[in-house]
DNA sequence: TCTGGGGTCCTAGGACCC
DNA sequence: TCTGGGGTCCTAGGACCC
């Protein structure tokens, strides 16, 4: 039987920033992708925000309104990767077999003999909530419960030594990934609780709601429950021929994870596959049916998507573009969604640049664009393959355009986001920029 | 009227090739 | 010309995750 640990940072992005500026502990804080007044919601919630009700991916104006004193800080994802390789670097002691899940979580398997891992000594464990859950954990696990323990609290303790003291995790032991990610679930924050076997497993499933498990989402949850489902026990009961001819291949995942069992392999980070997709999409501040505007965000956005291309020397051959229509009543009652989305995309040959990027997804978009009024826009760029200079399609001015590039990547990697752009860009609304105090206001357009 | 923004995987059906 | 089988690539759409 596996060991494998689940490990999920705390309000992460939140506790980072406090981590960071000690003026923000102890304080309900909300990191955010944008200004007060755009369309954004909290990205992530400090504990003392989420005492005050406030939750993840909760609009700004219901946050605020929940909690007034709410502390907006903007989300700056180079702190929070820097803070995840130095809990890598500690977790990578413990066992090659590590998986990054996300930002913020990740999966260890421990060696099958338990060896170079059972280090002892607990300190400092004072705020911990342990709860064991079952009574005889004497298992086939290779380390018995008791030294895994110590292990998780070895580790809690290291990372909050070596990352900092506001760095806290929740950490989930089982058997499989599954039920190590229900285990660390179960007492956060900085929770810890061991699932031993597949007994244990079904005592605690059949306590929780449906999509209380990572795979079963609002949707699955909702077909279940229209048929007659409700509850883990009740799936149990269901045959696996139903579930199949209900939810294809899936189905044999809810057959077996109703019992507890999973079998999803953990992939180490270093055969971690590339990316596969490379995208930005941006909610506008207001609804608009302006084309310009329309098309300067797009371009934009396109501009990022290259940017990160390139920087990864990719390059990639799928264009899609999709957009949300704002707010329709008419729309809403006939359907009962608020939002209409369309969409589409186009394989062509590999291509890097930006404003390629940018035609192909502009013509897909006056293809899809009924001319109503749209809150959001994306684009995203697929079927990446490694750059190959000989492959990619340039402009007519190649030279030029490659020098352009070179020189925008330059300065803006040193500047910050769009310091220098497309002239097209000047006059659309400000977003991704990050103000750089030695800049002050000045732009320099192209 | 308050669903942001970054992704992944799966399936079905059609086009096309050998 | 209406018919096999295997395989790949593409698009649309759905569902999930943090």
């Amino acid at each position: 039987m596996k060991t494998i640990l689940h490990i999920d940072f705390n309000s992460y992005f939140a506790t980072v920033e406090q981590q960071a500026n000690p003026r923000l502990r102890g304080k309900p804080i909300g990191v955010t992708g944008g200004d007060r007044d755009s369309r954004t919601v909290v990205g992530a919630a400090s504990i003392e925000a989420k005492a005050r009700g406030v939750k993840t991916g909760m609009s700004l104006p219901e946050a605020l309104k929940l909690c007034p004193e709410l502390i907006l800080v903007r989300g700056d994802s180079e702190k929070y990767l820097e803070c995840t390789k130095r809990f890598l670097n500690i977790l990578k002691d413990y066992s090659p077999n590590l998986e990054v899940f996300s930002i913020d979580e990740v999966f260890l398997e421990l060696p099958s003999d338990g060896s170079g891992s059972c280090r002892s000594g607990i300190s400092g464990a004072s705020s911990l909530v342990t709860t064991s859950l079952r009574s005889t954990p004497e298992t086939s696990h290779s380390a018995p419960p008791l030294a895994l323990l110590n292990i998780a609290l070895e580790i809690k303790n290291k990372i909050r030594k070596e990352v900092g003291e506001w760095i806290s995790c929740s950490i989930g032991i089982s058997y499989n990934k599954v039920m190590a990610k229900f285990a660390g679930s179960l007492f956060k924050p900085n929770g810890l609780a061991i699932i031993a076997d597949e007994e244990a497993a079904m005592k605690v499933l059949d306590q929780v709601d449906l999509d209380e498990i990572c795979g079963i989402g609002f949707r699955v949850k909702k077909r279940l429950n229209n048929l007659g489902i409700f509850s883990f026990a009740q799936l149990r009961k269901v045959p696996l021929a139903s579930l199949l001819a209900a939810f294809k291949s899936y189905g044999q995942f809810l057959y077996d994870i109703s019992r507890g069992i999973n079998y999803s392999p953990i992939t180490p980070f270093y055969e971690k596959a590339e990316v596969k997709s490379i995208g930005h999409r941006h909610t506008l501040s207001h609804d608009t049916n302006d084309e310009i505007e329309i098309k300067q965000t797009l371009l934009k956005l396109t501009e990022l998507v290259a940017r990160r291309l390139r920087a990864k020397k990719l390059a990639g051959k799928t264009v899609s573009c999709w957009y949300r229509s704002a707010f329709d009543l008419n729309y809403f009652k006939l359907t009962g969604n608020k939002f209409k989305s369309d969409g589409m995309q186009v394989t062509i040959s590999l291509i890097q640049d930006g404003l390629e990027i940018f035609n192909r997804a502009w013509k897909i978009f006056q293809t899809v664009w009924q001319k109503e009024s749209i809150r959001m826009i994306g684009v995203s760029i697929s079927n990446l393959k490694p750059e190959n200079p000989k492959n990619l399609t340039f402009l007519e001015d190649k030279l030029r355009q490659e020098k352009i590039i070179q020189a925008l990547d330059n300065i803006n990697d040193r500047y910050g986001e769009f310091t220098l752009q497309r002239a097209i860009l000047i006059s659309s609304e400000r977003i991704y920029r990050k103000p750089n105090p030695f800049l002050a206001d000045r732009r320099f357009n192209i």
